[in-house]
DNA sequence: GTCGACACAAGTGTAGACAGTTTGCTCCGC
DNA sequence: GCGGAGCAAACTGTCTACACTTGTGTCGAC
């Protein structure tokens, strides 16, 4: 068993979750963009394909614009045939769209895209709630009920930044009590897909007072195994972000159609 | 709006479900193996992750086993780089597993990772029926009821690969009644994942008589709105085929350990 | 006889080059 | 001025070649 190998299935990184210290809607920007340390055994698509992620992620490519990948290339340092593999991991994600002879795009902002997504979420975190009460410890339960504690002492004191990747890990560890690998990998991608939306929903409006009290009440109902009064405390919790994240989504979409074109054809078709 | 260019986002080729007669088990069977028609504008990239895929589901690849690229590209026709982007689109999709310096290897079988599938579905299929009786029209209900009523007539002399197709295509039309193309996108992967285990499900036993009237009960219990009911209906029929699934799943790994190891060194380990 | 080091073979990782397609532009005819 | 055909630049799709890593087998020392 020599050096762990790490195995890349269905679960891109299962847990790796870094700083991704968001600076959302910063548009193509040209930032020099620091290469990843390149540790070793870290193939180069490993590294290009978390580096393209996290620019996706942030809107670092612009919503259906094309990737120049020879631009892209050249930007990176890297030849075309590692950089494509890991665009067509992100494609197979849903991150980017393929289109053949055309070549990838990152997928464009969709209403309807989010508001299926939200719904995916409140299927696949009812179900690891629903495990969770059958099966979790009730030291994992606290543990969990520990961490959102600690947030919301901090709470306060949060950036927005931080606030989204707290309440992001708060959902990760509910369904890992799960147990459930699946659950959790498709989780995973989900997040992936709606940070941004989720970003502006906790940067605007009271979300923290709301969804620290929300969590907390899930937490605690998994805790005293009351599945039904969980499941409904986190469908409305989910419910609510939902309603807030298709406003959010108008906007985020109105806000790149009026953004000046860079120099692609590829916005208003 | 030229020639309506598909686009390979997360759903890779959303509905697509070929005949695929799946002459399971029949392992490392060296068949010529007939090319795809090769139709106008397909790559040759969306016709080897096809392919591939195929091969994967029907267990050509013994599980845990390594893929060979410059064999398989060999005998395939094309060189390593698209070879490879197709493979790559099948690891993110969770049937191939990959190592860095080692390469892409068909994912072994674990009972654990059948489990976790059969809750997800669990997951994504409650929740699309419950969409499904929020939204769907009564026609488009009525439709899928038709569907299924046809089947029943023709059960009797339908093959297991026929009526395992059918099977999927009824859980397919069932959640594509909740009008989320996200919820049927994911449950189109786990239904490739889990699709040997349920080919012997309907092989064996006495799965035709229960399940047939399962799915004429839920379909029905969605027409009529009642949704707690069918929730109930359709937990109950997954949670069946899971038990079995898990008791297939054993016996699937087992006879793959069993089977004489053509020339890799890959499968005990 | 066993253990370790070295060398070779096999296979993956990446780069670079070439072929095929698309797209935008220009020029010509109307 | 407008529309369409043809051309050219840009870009993607694929192949080939080479560098690097891993695994294996042999040889020698102990």
């Amino acid at each position: 068993m020599l050096h762990c190998a790490r195995v890349t299935g269905y679960h891109p990184r299962f847990a790796d979750h870094e700083p991704l210290s968001s600076p959302l809607m910063t548009v193509q920007r040209k930032t020099s963009h620091r290469p990843r340390p390149q540790t070793r055994d870290e193939s180069s698509v490993d590294r290009l394909y978390l580096d393209l992620r996290d620019r996706a992620m942030r809107y670092d490519f612009r919503p259906g614009a094309r990737i120049n990948e020879q631009a892209l290339g050249r930007e990176l340092g890297v030849s075309r045939a590692p950089l494509r593999e890991a665009l067509n991991r992100l494609a197979a994600e849903g991150l980017l769209d393929f289109v053949m002879n055309k070549g990838f795009f990152r997928k464009s902002i969709s209403v309807d895209e989010v508001m299926d997504l939200y719904q995916v979420r409140i299927a696949l975190e009812r179900r690891a709630v629903r495990l969770a009460v059958e099966r979790a410890s009730d030291a994992q339960i606290a543990a969990v009920a520990d961490y959102w504690a600690g947030v919301s002492e901090r709470a306060a004191q949060m950036q927005t930044a931080d606030l989204l990747l707290a309440d992001e890990e708060f959902h990760r560890r509910l369904v890992a009590l799960s147990g459930n690998r699946e659950l959790a990998a498709i989780m995973e991608n989900v997040t992936r897909r709606i940070h941004s939306a989720r970003h502006i929903d906790i940067e605007q409006s009271a979300w923290n007072a709301q969804a620290l009290a929300a969590h907390d009440e899930i937490i605690q109902l998994v805790a005293e195994r009351r599945s039904d009064d969980a499941l409904r405390a986190l469908t409305d919790h989910i419910d609510m972000s939902q309603q807030r994240a298709i406003e959010i989504t108008k906007e985020l979409a109105a806000k790149f159609f009026l953004l000046p074109v860079p120099a692609a054809p590829a916005s208003a078709s």
